[in-house]
DNA sequence: ATCGTGTTGAGGTCTCTTTT
DNA sequence: AAAAGAGACCTCAACACGAT
């Protein structure tokens, strides 16, 4: 509003592109027009440029579209670039292992943490979290340890956003927003018990990176059945921290 | 025939560039 | 510097089309 340096029809098209979700990855144009509140002619103007450009694919049959192949096309580079991926990578999979569980290293996205690396204890008794999968801030450890590392502004920021777009999760989370804040500063981690998804206790830890200042964060989510108790407080998540402290260590080398 | 959905056309606004 | 021209974009209304 009023930045004239902001490209309108720009950042329409792409909030078009963010209406598909795995669980509506079919949308026809009447839908995106509600879901992005553009009147109708200028959602389908946009699909059908988005369709040339390979960034939607038109389903005749149903008269949907979804996604196109573009779109994979342009993330991908924002991964391949990140080498602490790479780098964290062993250090994930042998805590994964340790714990029965499956640990994942996320960046910020909007008011969502995104997944860009995951790894899975062998057994396999958790469900891989896929790279690119969102979970929200407030309600994910991962989320909350993000929180912690930002500095106040940025976070009030955050928060601000929160107010407005999520009013009725922030209230709900809030307090254990405020406790993943200490907890963070006492002891290098936050948890989560069970309230992204039920029968998933998470540990959280930030690292921000030197070079860029970026935040990066991770977790550790275990099945709730297999934990003992006290051992995710007293167990995981000393070991998270000093796995991110590892990683950190690492990257210091390159 | 009617409804829901999508497209087309025309007019209006805004901004930038060119002309006077 | 002001006026005119050009282009991009938005949106309303009308039209088109398939499903019920």
């Amino acid at each position: 509003e009023g930045d004239r340096q902001f490209a309108t029809t720009l950042a329409r098209g792409l909030e078009v592109l963010r209406c598909f979700t795995p669980l509506e990855p079919m949308l026809g144009n009447k839908e995106i027009s509600v879901r992005t509140g553009l009147p109708k002619p200028t959602v389908s103007r946009l699909t059908y440029t988005l369709t040339k450009l390979g960034y939607l694919r038109h389903n005749m049959r149903l008269g949907k579209y979804q996604l196109g192949s573009a779109v994979l096309s342009i993330g991908y580079p924002l991964l391949a670039s990140m080498s602490v991926r790479q780098i964290a990578r062993p250090h994930m999979k042998e805590l994964a292992d340790y714990c029965n569980g499956s640990v994942s290293m996320g960046i910020r996205d909007r008011l969502n943490m995104v997944y860009v690396e995951s790894c899975r204890s062998g057994n396999g008794i958790t469900t891989l979290p896929d790279i690119g999968t969102s979970v929200p801030i407030a309600q994910a450890a991962i989320g909350r340890a993000y929180l912690a590392a930002c500095t106040p502004s940025e976070r009030e920021a955050l928060l601000n956003q929160m107010k407005v777009k999520q009013p009725e999760i922030l209230r709900k989370f809030k307090p254990q927003i405020d406790r993943g804040l200490e907890d963070v500063r006492s002891r290098g981690f936050c948890t989560s018990i069970g309230e992204l998804r039920r029968e998933v206790h998470a540990a959280g830890v930030p690292m921000r990176r030197s070079v860029d200042g970026e935040i990066v964060s991770f977790n550790c989510g275990v099945p709730a059945f297999l934990l003992k108790k006290g051992q995710l407080e007293d167990d995981i998540g000393p070991r998270l921290v000093s796995m991110v402290r590892n990683i950190e260590a690492a990257l210091g080398m390159h």
